[in-house]
DNA sequence: GTGATTGCAAAGTGTTTGCATCCAC
DNA sequence: GTGGATGCAAACACTTTGCAATCAC
């Protein structure tokens, strides 16, 4: 399953229209950040864009990523020491994170009752909420099983 | 109120036990980490402690905080880009974090009931839960405030 | 044509590492 | 005395920036 092309084409006049000039590179990363579906590096992304065809540079990748996170497009996230990851933001409902610590994979789950309970929570501080983050470190299924076997 | 120097000695014990062997340097980033009682990044504690009085090199700092890290005496943490900041992690009960994205500021709470809708989703998506964070991001009620005025 | 964007290389951060010296044990 | 810890400087990984050439408009 794709990202609708509408959505990218909106982005990009979104982009024109703030007098930004579309390039067959914000086209390739654009493409490819809504298509990955999971959390990309940048360095990872140059790799990609870089197989595709086009010669891309660090530097565009990281202009371009910082524009699409300044235009809310993707959000950026600090999971851990080395690089950040970008994810696509649009046409996805709000969710968080299970990261197994062993394997790094990542697991996405949404809770409607945590989302309310967050809300109570910043109200109770006088906090005027923005956006959060939630992420629930351990050990996914497959690497019980496998941490399992090895003893 | 300063931590119970009972407890340091303790992180002292438990240190000279694995073979470290304890130095002044050691001793007074320990100290200044129990006591600061907020997040502090590895360049503020090497500021600090080059206050006090000794000569302190950032590596030594970098590498004693590792150590803490790796003995779960202090927590890492990652809010944003730039440096990581480390956390006293004993004798405090588990906290989340209120980040203001206006001044930076940090308020800790805690709330039994989130806490529990976590194990919850653990045990939801058979995943060994270890730790977490939970971080809400907006504005204070100071910065609020001083938004509305500057209007 | 004009000015924003690119690639490149250089500069910047934050952090780690190699090595000779030093000091806790 | 011995081996681990330190300071220093160099190396690192990730990211940003200056600049001339290029390309979208």
């Amino acid at each position: 399953m794709s990202i609708d092309a509408s959505v990218l084409e909106r982005v990009r006049d979104e982009a024109r229209r703030l007098g930004v000039r579309w390039t067959i590179q914000r086209q390739a990363i654009l493409e490819l950040l809504a298509n990955c579906g999971e959390h990309i590096t940048a360095e990872e992304l140059h790799r990609r864009v870089a197989r595709q065809d086009h010669v891309i540079s660090p530097a565009t990748v990281y202009r371009t990523v910082n524009m699409l996170v300044e235009m809310s497009v993707v959000s950026k996230r600090n999971f851990s020491d080395g690089g950040a990851s970008f994810e696509w933001n649009l046409s996805k409902r709000h969710h968080d994170h299970l990261v197994c610590v062993d394997c790094g994979g990542i697991t996405e789950f949404q809770d409607e009752s945590i989302e309310d309970l967050q809300i109570a929570i910043a109200k109770r501080y006088d906090f005027e909420l923005g956006h959060h983050r939630l992420d629930l470190f351990g050990r996914c299924s497959a690497c019980q099983r496998l941490a399992k076997e090895k003893r």
